[in-house]
DNA sequence: TAAATTTGTGCAATCGTTCCCGACGACATT
DNA sequence: AATGTCGTCGGGAACGATTGCACAAATTTA
């Protein structure tokens, strides 16, 4: 079995008290050089490491902060990730990953997990199908520091930090329309989503900048944010089927994209000749990609970085924070063909 | 500040001890029905999570498992994280996920961290940069359960799960001599990685089998893995500028097959007309990239699964287990053009 | 009716750590 | 010689939960 090394056990060898080994290696200043120096190098020696949970009993907190996002396998978030990972290391803390693949009852479990397993605060990204709030409500008013990024709820009050999705989707939009694409289609998640609004906003925007009129029937929303293959495939047909058949994509996600690209390939469909796509992607592969696709690409690092920062200004704040940021970053436009 | 209630809070609401309550809330036999239902209808009312550090300082142990990989981006890696927390989630372990990012130092250092965060128990996969196996074998002398998976070392003796490289890889160079290659190079990680060993094997039996000589100049190695573009970019340059160029590359990583792509396209050289490729990796998009590559897909899923329940074997295992496994499963190769 | 048994509950120790408080020797001060 | 100060160190409570043991009240038995 493995026991790990505890104070006593110094305390016992060396004939001395738990309390004098303690300040000992807290080098506190009532304890002799001597003593202090004895007590360090046989610590060194036996490789003591304090037990992280009788520290977490005792302080109340235990040094580590929960994240939650859809999928580690998407790269906005791998990225996002590292720059949490970046931050939280570098200022002590342990990073606990969950993912939801874009399910409610997944999401609720794992806040649930985390709140129990008691870490000082938490890094949301909410899935694709949640619409409910509740589970994250109650734990933020009984005073748990969360704060939110990617896709953010608009009823909770902490720290927020977003990408610019208006003015990248706006962009993305604008890009197509300066191609020369006139019906351009929008294929993006669930409705309620943050994300999805706020790029269906520019998408709108970008089109009335231009004099063309918003059709209804080029919106489709994946309520599983393109979790389930047939459901973005279902999308994609039903476009691709419209009588008045659009000559553009823009697509709001990562993985939306590529089952855009899936079903366009097994079609056998021609882009950007019979369509061009543009989307909102973090992927380093899309040069790769035998299919141009312009993407809209976010600071997912930097994000990741941020809103880290963030959550422990609220986790190491004496005084309960009652101003909160709304930071949104920019977008960039990456565009091929 | 966030206060999650106890059991005291639930005793002195209700004028209990702390002991009928823990009784209560466990189900024990000795309490009263009336008294049972009175602790536990609070007891949800007020949302009441027993705090894990207690339960851990107790228990002496965590309920939770750490899991070092080289990086959660990987296909392979975030597939098998998927496997993992499959079964850890429905044994009632949590799983803690660390980077490596192919480097030595950051593995110590996550290995460390994990052990003194009193994880139950280890999953490792190891860096590309690993040769020093020391931080390992002590915690796993010092009795940490471990199982490692993908990358395994050699000394340490434990379970060990690892796809069949060797068939593998011979399967995939067998298919590049059958498309009528010959002179077939081998691009591929650190030459002291258990998975770098077993592929050249692979790669080297199938040459020999159909009487083809090996070239020491076809292999080159990356030391990190490819996580240096170029680190990667000159290998595969050295590859082309050799006098007598290879007709196709055996690439033995996910990274590095992406690399290798990229140096490929800049230098606009045609695949498979003028180079023909093969390689792991379990990317999904490989379908949509415009050069084909043939791929040998591990069953990451289900090597994350198997993993994990033989470390809950170890971790839950009532005396010290000394018969251990080396399991090995079954690629498969897909073709492309 | 008194003794024995059952039933329900509380006390206290434990896990490893920190920290308040007090102890005790050595030396200086009055 | 008595008191004060300082430098070092130990005792013990606390954090939250579990659990063996003790013990009172309620019930059954003799």
């Amino acid at each position: 079995m493995f026991e790990p090394p505890t104070l006593k056990d110094i305390a016992t060898a060396l004939g001395l008290s738990t309390s004098t080994v303690s300040r000992a290696l807290r080098d506190t200043y009532e304890i002799s050089a001597k003593t202090k120096k004895l007590v360090l190098e046989y610590a060194e020696k036996i490789n003591y490491q304090p037990n992280p949970n009788a520290l977490s009993l005792k302080e109340r907190r235990s040094k580590s902060i929960g994240v939650v996002v859809s999928e580690v396998a998407n790269h906005y978030f791998s990225q996002a990730i590292n720059g949490i990972e970046s931050i939280a290391y570098a200022r002590g803390y342990h990073v606990i990953i969950t993912q939801t693949h874009e399910s409610y009852a997944r999401e609720k479990i794992n806040i649930q997990h985390l709140a129990s397993r008691s870490v000082d605060g938490l890094l949301v990204s909410l899935s694709a199908e949640t619409n409910d709030l509740h589970h994250l409500k109650e734990l933020h008013d009984r005073g748990m520091p969360m704060v939110f990024f990617d896709r953010v709820p608009e009823s909770i009050h902490t720290h927020k930090i977003t990408a610019n999705n208006e003015q990248g989707a706006f962009d993305a939009t604008e890009h197509l329309i300066k191609s020369g694409c006139r019906k351009i289609a929008h294929l993006t998640s669930s409705a309620q989503l943050s994300i999805s609004i706020e790029r269906l906003r520019g998408y709108k925007a970008a089109l009335n900048k231009h004099d063309i009129k918003v059709n209804p029937d080029y919106i489709k929303h994946c309520p599983h944010g393109g979790m389930f293959p047939e459901e973005t495939e279902q999308a994609v047909l039903e476009l691709l089927n419209l009588k008045d058949k659009p000559d553009a994509i823009f697509i709001a996600g990562d993985r939306l994209s590529i089952g855009c690209l899936e079903v366009l390939k097994k079609l056998d469909i021609k882009v950007p000749e019979e369509i061009t796509l543009a989307g909102f992607s973090n992927s380093d592969v899309l040069n790769l990609f035998e299919y141009p696709l312009s993407s809209v690409r976010q600071p997912a690092f930097e994000m990741g970085k941020t809103a880290t920062e963030m959550l422990l200004q609220l986790i190491e704040s004496k005084y309960p924070v009652t101003e909160f940021e709304d930071r949104v970053i920019d977008t960039n436009l990456f565009i091929r063909d």
